[in-house]
DNA sequence: AAAGATCCTTGATGTAGTCAAGGGTCGAGG
DNA sequence: CCTCGACCCTTGACTACATCAAGGATCTTT
């Protein structure tokens, strides 16, 4: 029982940390993203067009209603970063980014690994050990 | 430069699976708290009443703008979790829990803490190992 | 050819966040 | 004492996100 009630706790301190690190990460991703203009949902998008994507599966991967989809990219679309791209199948279309948006999806790309201090802290050491603890919480679902 | 290459590479690597780390945790924290009729940020608010707390400090703590403190408290006082208790100093006003508050809040930590999938996927070891690591990111301001 | 499914858009609605402005309160210096 | 500046909260206007319901266009299946 003691033993059980200071798992718990351990687990809530844990729990607490994690949540502080996902804060930091969060905070580090809209500081980048902002020195682009962006907003996160924007900056996740742009991040998502290495190639033309399809708007269902957009919606898909960003976990959200298909109509969401429809604004960001009418948002993206009147900064002229990404277009609409009819497809074979007329129903879908295609955002595609304009050679503008490429540009700005690297400059993310780059950025926003680099500027993630939340890794930034870690030796190689410690990365080395923290990727499979990563991959061991994402398995499955 | 290989080398180089190599580790600018890991570490995109790496970010991308924190990143991934980083959502499921949220998506965990938003069905858990949504199970309350609560929103995140709601949420996040009953979690940092455990004491009674001036809406400044709130707003500093959160990090966003006082005004945006008056609309949170507004919404959890009219579903009775919250209410403004006036201070000492009669500018400030204390955000304190209700009894329903309360209830809500003890129910929402326990939950949270178990409810981190995210969490319950590393051993024992795993968490021992990981705990550093998290402090380590988290170092500084 | 008709029925049903899929894709995107639109309109309505609610939450969250910012900023600018303003009223109430406190504290310090004249 | 009293005024000035600082601080706290609220309001109003505005934007971004997100959801839902409904609808038009297109494909697929029967």
């Amino acid at each position: 029982m003691t033993t059980k009630s200071l798992r718990l706790d351990e687990a809530h301190q844990l729990t607490r940390l994690l949540f502080r690190v996902v804060d930091r990460a969060q905070e580090d991703f809209r500081e980048v993203v902002a020195e682009e203009g962006l907003t996160p949902p924007l900056a996740r998008m742009v991040l998502m067009l290495e190639q033309p994507q399809p708007m269902r599966e957009l919606a898909d991967h960003l976990r959200c209603d298909a109509s969401n989809i429809t604004g960001l990219t009418d948002r993206l679309a009147t900064r002229d970063f990404v277009e609409r791209v009819p497809s074979e199948d007329r129903r879908i279309k295609l955002v595609t980014l304009t050679d503008r948006g490429r540009l700005l999806r690297s400059g993310l790309v780059a950025r926003v690994a680099e500027g993630s201090t939340v890794m930034r802290r870690l030796s190689d050491d410690q990365r080395a050990t923290l990727r499979p603890l990563l991959e061991a919480m994402l398995i499955d679902g």
